[in-house]
DNA sequence: TTGTAGGCGTTATCAA
DNA sequence: TTGATAACGCCTACAA
C-alpha cells in the first residue's frame, strides 16, 4: 500500500544504462547525447519521479533552506518581514521555515539547534525581548559556518549581519514633529530598554528635545508594553499627577492605542489638548476613530533586504570573504489626524 | 577556513571504538553500557556534535518538516492559522515551512512540487482563488504518501481531511443577528464563488432570509472582493439605483470597512440607518471609529486543529488505514456598535 | 558519450 | 555489550 516514489535506479533499470547517465540527463549535462536526455526525461515523468532533495542535500551540504526565529508570527509587523524574506529567496529556490520564540530566550536557543541539526543554510531572526546574554549566538558563528542575520532586533556582534531601520532617526522625527505642531509637553512611552530598538527610538526623542531647546524630564518617560493595558495604565500614572503632558510619543502602536482610549473615557480631546503619535504603523492605525499618526517600519522592504543580505553571504562564503553588513533602512512618518494642531 | 561539524565518525576515531556504538550512545540505546554512553556523549558535546537530520531523514523517511501554502502570509488571519499549528507541531519537533501561493494556481503547483521534493511529511494548504481544477492536488494524492490538509479554503477531494469554520453558519447567524435588530432590506457582499467559503456565507444569507419569511433579492446580493476599494464601489452601485438596503452583510472585514467609509463620506449613518457586519473579525474592526461587528474564525484553533489532523493521520499512516477527517468549528458573532439599531 | 564506484552522515541488521 | 557493513538517493571523479 505505500507509495514510494521512483528513483533513478527505478529510471536506470527501466533504460538499461546507469545511474549516472539518468542523473547527468535530468541535470541537462552537456556530455548526454540529446536523445537519450530526451528519453530519460519522458520515463522519468511516466515514472513520476521527483527528486529527493534529502539526498541531493546531504551530498552538496545545501539544503536551500533558511529558518526564521521571531517572537511571534501572527504580528503585521513580522509576517510582513516574513513575507518580504520568502518573496525574495523562493524565487531563488530557498523554502523558508519559521519558529517563534514566545519571547523566551529558551525556546530562542532549542529552534536555533533545531534549525541548526535540520542544516539550515542560514538564519534570520529578531531576538526575544529575554535575550539579555548572547553566547548562544556567538557560539554558532565560532563553530558553524552558517550565516546569522538579524533583522529589526539585533545585537551588536562581530560577524553578524543586521537589516533594521533607523529607529533613533524615527524617534526624532515624531518628536519634532509635535514639536513643529506646537505641543510643549512630549512625553515618550518607552519600550524595554533591553532592546536597541526602543533604546533608540528613546534617543531620538531625547535628542529632538534637545535640539530644539526642551528639557529632558525624566517623569515624562513612562515605561510601557507593547500592549493596549499598558498604554491605558500609562495614561491612568501620568493624570495621577501634576504635570500633565500635551503629547505623546508612544514607541508602541498598541500602548498608543491603549491611550487613546483612556483618554477618550477621560473625554480628553486628541489632537486638541492632547497628541498621540505611535510606532510600526499597524493597520489598525490608519482606520481608527481618529487615525493615528505613526512611524512606518517598511516591513516587507525589510524581509527583502534581509534576503538579498543572506544571498550576498552565501555567494562570499564560496569565495572565502565574509563581511558583514549593516542595512539601515529609513522610516517613515505617517502624520494622521491625532497629532496635528495646526 | 570552512567550520566542518564533526560527525559521529569523528567521536568513534576519537574514542576508538565503533560508528554504531556511537549512535546507539546518542540514542540512548538499551544495550550499551552507562559507562559508554556517559563517555560518548560528554566528547559529542566538546567536540560540538550536531546531528545531521538530514542524513536521519534519508534514511528514516521522515523529515519532521510540514508544508504550508496560503495566498499571503502578512494577513492576520492567515498568519494566526500558521502560528496554531506551528505552535501545536513544533513541540512534537516539527518544523514548519511556508510558501505563499500569491492567490496563483501556478506559483501554488510549483509550491507543491518543490515541497513534495523537500520531502515534507505533510503538506496543509488554503488554496488560491485561481484554483479551479484541482488535478495537481489529486494526483499527489495517488503517487505519494504525502497527507494533505485543507483549512479554510479547501475542496471537495476524497482522502483529503479538512478543517474549517462553518461559514455557512457564520452567514446565517450574522444574517438572523440583523433581522432580529429590525433591518428590513439586507444586503450582502459576496465573494469569488470559485472558494466554496464564500458560497456558504451566501448561502446561510439566503437561508436566514427564507427562515425569516423575507424574499430573497438578487439585486441584493453584491460581488466585492476582499479590498477596501470593492467595498467603496459596491455602495456607490447600490445608492445609484432605487432600492437602497439597511443593512449589509459583508463576506470580507475589507470590503465592510471601504462600506463604512464610503457611507460616512455620504453622510449615512451607521447603524440607525445602515447597518454594516464583516466577516474575520479583522484586528481593527475592533477599534475602528464605529467599533464594526464581524464573525471571528477562530483561526489560532484552526491551526491546531489542522496540527491535530496532522499528527492523527501520520499515525493511521503508519498502522496501513486512512480516513479522512473533516473538522468543523463554529463560528463566533461579535457583536458591535455598526449593526445595533435597538 | 556513458559506466563504475565512492561518499555525504545516519541507522539498523547481523555477527561476534 | 560492541563491531562491521549495507542502505537511504543522489552526485561526481575517474575510467572506459
Amino acid at each position: 500500500m505505500n507509495k514510494k516514489s521512483a528513483t533513478i535506479y527505478d529510471i536506470s533499470h527501466k533504460l538499461n544504462v546507469s545511474v549516472a547517465t539518468v542523473s547527468r540527463a535530468l541535470n541537462d549535462h552537456p556530455r548526454i547525447s540529446e536523445a537519450t536526455k530526451e528519453l530519460v526525461r519522458k520515463t522519468a515523468k511516466e515514472m513520476n519521479y521527483k527528486q529527493n532533495n534529502l539526498a541531493k542535500a546531504l551530498k552538496s551540504g545545501e539544503t536551500k533552506n533558511v529558518g526564521i526565529i521571531v517572537p511571534y508570527i501572527n504580528t503585521n509587523f513580522f509576517s510582513s518581514v516574513i513575507r518580504g524574506i520568502e518573496e525574495e529567496l523562493s524565487l531563488l529556490g530557498y523554502h523558508v521555515i519559521i519558529c517563534q520564540s514566545h519571547e523566551d530566550v529558551n525556546i530562542e536557543k532549542r529552534h536555533l539547534n533545531t534549525l541548526l541539526n535540520a542544516q539550515v543554510d542560514g538564519i534570520f531572526m529578531s531576538v526575544s525581548k529575554t535575550t539579555i546574554d548572547t553566547e548562544h549566538i556567538e557560539n554558532i558563528l565560532e563553530t558553524t559556518n552558517t550565516p546569522i542575520i538579524f533583522f529589526d532586533r539585533k545585537k551588536d556582534i562581530a560577524g553578524i549581519s543586521t537589516v533594521t531601520i533607523d529607529d533613533y532617526r524615527g524617534g526624532y522625527m515624531a518628536t519634532e514633529h509635535l514639536i513643529k505642531e506646537g505641543y510643549k509637553n512630549i512625553c515618550h512611552f518607552a519600550g524595554d530598554l533591553n532592546l536597541e530598538i526602543y533604546q533608540n527610538r528613546l534617543n531620538g526623542y531625547k535628542q529632538a528635545l534637545l535640539d530644539n531647546n526642551f528639557q529632558i524630564k525624566e517623569d515624562n518617560i513612562i515605561f510601557t508594553g507593547s500592549s493596549i493595558d499598558t498604554g491605558i495604565d500609562a495614561i491612568k500614572k501620568l493624570w495621577d499627577r501634576k504635570s500633565i503632558p500635551d503629547a505623546i510619543f508612544s514607541s508602541s502602536d498598541f500602548a498608543a492605542l491603549g491611550a487613546c482610549q483612556e483618554l477618550k473615557k477621560r473625554k480628553i480631546k486628541i489632537p486638541e489638548e492632547v497628541a498621540v503619535i505611535g510606532f510600526s504603523n499597524e493597520p489598525f492605525t490608519q482606520f481608527m476613530e481618529l487615525p493615528m499618526s505613526s512611524v512606518d517600519q517598511t516591513p516587507v522592504t525589510m524581509g527583502k533586504m534581509a534576503g538579498r543580505v543572506f544571498i550576498e553571504s552565501v555567494k562570499e562564503n564560496g569565495s572565502g570573504v565574509s563581511t558583514e553588513k549593516k542595512v539601515v533602512l529609513a522610516p517613515q512618518l505617517y502624520i494622521r489626524k491625532s497629532s496635528k494642531r495646526k
